[in-house]
DNA sequence: CATTTTCTTCTACAACTGTAGAAGTAGACA
DNA sequence: TGTCTACTTCTACAGTTGTAGAAGAAAATG
């Protein structure tokens, strides 16, 4: 029941979709032509895919056709992310995120944000110190 | 010069390959039989195209092919990542992490191991605190 | 040496992706 | 109403992935 595995092209559609949603065909292409280069009949294309699955519902308004998100961002990014995390790191989150901390190029924003919220986190950690630890 | 991109089969196989470095065949398929129940020929083929992709390196000892990695767990882990950050989270390490936290099933072991080291770096962090902010 | 085992290389094939042209159709405008 | 415009659906095609059978070659075994 969770499973929305997307491909780049169509993430790129689906990131559309849920920012300005319900979105037309050439909703998307307006907003990912200067990315892409797409022609309009790419974005067609990928949209019936997602249709397909099941990531996205079609409504016709007038002539044209309205694509509403099904799966959810979170739902998407929750798939995504634990299949990565299966399959390239062992399961391990804590490696998942050293390797985040290491390796990644982060901005300065992403830094101070991500500061932000280990901090938080840690706090809620200690916290909880001592607890029952088992999910 | 640092794209690898790694199916879901590939990262099996190179999982493997990672671990008991040099490989043969059969050895992977070992391995992997388990979770799989892949035949020899299926390993070949990927290893082959691993090869091919320039993430192994062959060479042969009696009548056998061993594999070794060209591409380290590292670098894969690094580009999986982040064009997983590109396609489904904006580029916000942050929003990432946020998930990882909230979402995810995280066992008790993860979760320590993650307080941890949110603690450490959260430290980091504050030490640095005021420091030019620019990568 | 004949047979069995174990590797290897080739070939295949269906599903999924990226990308798009062509041709048809409905609505807008002169 | 005829013509342009904006949509739509169909069809296509090459590359990637998952998965494996078949047939050939080398090594081990009796």
């Amino acid at each position: 029941m969770g499973s929305v595995r997307l491909s780049d092209a169509e993430w790129r559609v689906m990131n559309e979709v849920w920012s300005r949603s319900p979105a037309s065909a050439r909703d998307v292409l307006e907003g990912v032509a200067e990315e892409t280069g797409w022609a309009y009949s790419t974005v067609k294309t990928v949209l019936a895919r997602l249709v397909e699955k099941g990531a996205l519902s079609s409504r016709l308004r007038a002539n044209t056709t309205l694509y509403e998100p099904v799966v959810t961002r979170e739902q998407a990014r929750r798939s995504a992310l634990s299949s990565l995390l299966e399959s390239a790191f062992g399961g391990r989150a804590s490696s998942l995120v050293q390797h985040l901390l290491d390796e990644e190029r982060l901005s300065g924003r992403d830094r101070s944000e991500l500061t932000q919220l280990l901090q938080s986190e840690a706090a809620k950690g200690s916290e909880r110190e001592g607890a029952s630890n088992d999910a």
